[in-house]
Parts: structure tokens; sequence; C-alpha cells
DNA sequence: TATTGTTATACTCTATAACTATA
DNA sequence: TATAGTTATAGAGTATAACAATA
């Protein structure tokens, strides 16, 4: 084996970003999008643009794309901030809810997959070596 | 914390893409391009495009484009292979070899500032929980 | 003048499909 | 007809810069 780590992490980031892909294509979501819905429909209020872009890790730019495509889905909705006047504050639509749950279902059977090769212990083992470098 | 494995996977991958990207800038290389670099200056022999692509874990159509880009920047060569007639071989130029070498450095550096978190005994753990789902 | 989000634009990575040349 | 690679094209993800509206 002569990978490295960062190799190993990119080719374990390709197969899961396929295998994503194409459990995720019958919802009509990427996983981008779906990663998005998630955190959008996870939130407790609605969510900021910029506090959505901020817990998705990346630019407010890229959070306007994606939530552009989650509306015309008709998965979210975009509200002017009662508080604040500049900013907006997306929130999920009774659909939008409904396909997070199919799409937590795809995203399990993804997950199954992918990480079949781990059993219950190591999967947890590589989940803490992953929320370590998530600082 | 309330990321799943895909996420932390991802909230990496996106980590380790923006450090490699910032590192590679100065030798004028993408993560892609020091993706396929390595593989090309790494081999024994030279390389077919098909199996350059099996080794990066792309299609073939996909290699075509970063070797047209390497080529272009003087760090690898085309040539038919004399055995086969419709295939073609790719190999490392002087100068190749010699970005491979800054590359390496540029790339441990990387490795160093995205895993410090981890010390020596995690980061093996980690490499080899990778390393089952590379197969 | 600083902040929030968007428009405009670009680049990286990857893929499918159709075509060319060879076998 | 099957194989190797390329041309043509597209889509997903991310980013910077310039701008409008608001504060």
């Amino acid at each position: 084996m002569e990978h490295d780590l960062v190799d190993l992490f990119g080719r374990a980031a390709r197969k899961i970003r396929r295998n994503q892909m194409e459990r995720l294509a019958p919802l009509g979501l990427t996983p981008g999008q779906s990663r998005a819905l998630r955190v959008i429909t996870g939130a407790e209020e609605p969510l900021r643009m910029g506090d959505l872009a901020e817990r998705l890790d990346v630019v407010p730019r890229s959070a306007t794309t994606v939530v552009d495509a989650l509306e015309e889905a008709g998965l979210v909705t975009r509200a002017p901030d009662p508080e604040s006047g500049r900013s907006i504050l997306v929130m999920p639509t009774d659909r939008g809810r409904t396909v997070r749950t199919l799409m937590g279902q795809a995203r399990r059977e993804a997950v199954e997959e992918v990480f079949a090769p781990l059993n219950a212990e190591q999967r947890e083992q590589l989940r803490a070596l992953l929320a370590l470098l998530d600082t």
C-alpha cells in the first residue's frame, strides 16, 4: 500500500461522493443540496444565509447557489429577517421536511454500503479521529 | 457534535483540499495534477493512459485532462507505446521529477498542518481505517 | 463606512457520449 | 467488432471581486 493519508482520504472521499450522487439522484438532490437541506431542517430556528454558509463551511456565495436550487425545488423558502433588514432567513417547507426524511434513509443506506468494511467499533474510532480534525 | 461520518469526511476533505491548493499554487499545480504527477513519477515503467486513469481512480477521459495540463507545463511527455500502436505512454521529464521533489516537501508541510491534532499513533490508526475502506 | 447577500465570473474535478485510429 | 484515447459537452462544488441595500 503506497498511499499516504492524503491519498487515502481522497480515495475514500471519491467513493463516498459517487455513492451519494447515485443514492440521492432519485430524490433530485446533489450531495451538496442534501447537506444544506439537512442543516436547514435540523436548525431550531430559521437560519440566516451567513449562518448557513458558516455551518456548511463554505463562503456565503456558495450558500446562495445551493439555496437557489433548494428553493426552486420547493424544499425551502427565503424570507426577510424581521429583526435585521439586510439579513435573509431560510426555512424548510413541508415538502422539504418530507424529502429530508426520505433522504435520511438514502443516506443511511449509503453509509452502510461505503463503510461496510468497518465494524461498529472501527466506525466509532474513525468518527472520533475525524472529529479531532474538525477544529 | 451532530456530525455523522459522511459529514466529518466532507469537512476534513474540504480542509485538506484548501490546504493543498494553497501549498501547491506556488508550484503551478492543482491537487489533481500533483496527484497524477506523483503516480507518474512513482511508476517503475512509463504508464499507459488507461493504467494511469485506473491508478487515479477516474475515468480515462479525466486522465486526458490532467495529463494535458502536466504536458503543457513541461512536466511529463506522451509517446506512442512501441508495443501496442493504439496505446500512449506517459513519462516524467527531468523538470517533472524536480517538481515532484519540491511538491513532496509542500505535501509533507500540508499533511503536518492538517493532521496536527493527531499524534503519530492516531495517524497510523486513521491510515489503517482508511486503508480498509480502499477496496 | 461596515455588513449582508447577490450578480458576475472563473476554475477544479469528474462524468457520459460520440468519434478516431488501431487491432 | 472491440479497444485506447481523445474531442465535445455538462454538471457539481467552490472561490474571488464588484455591487446593492441596509445599518
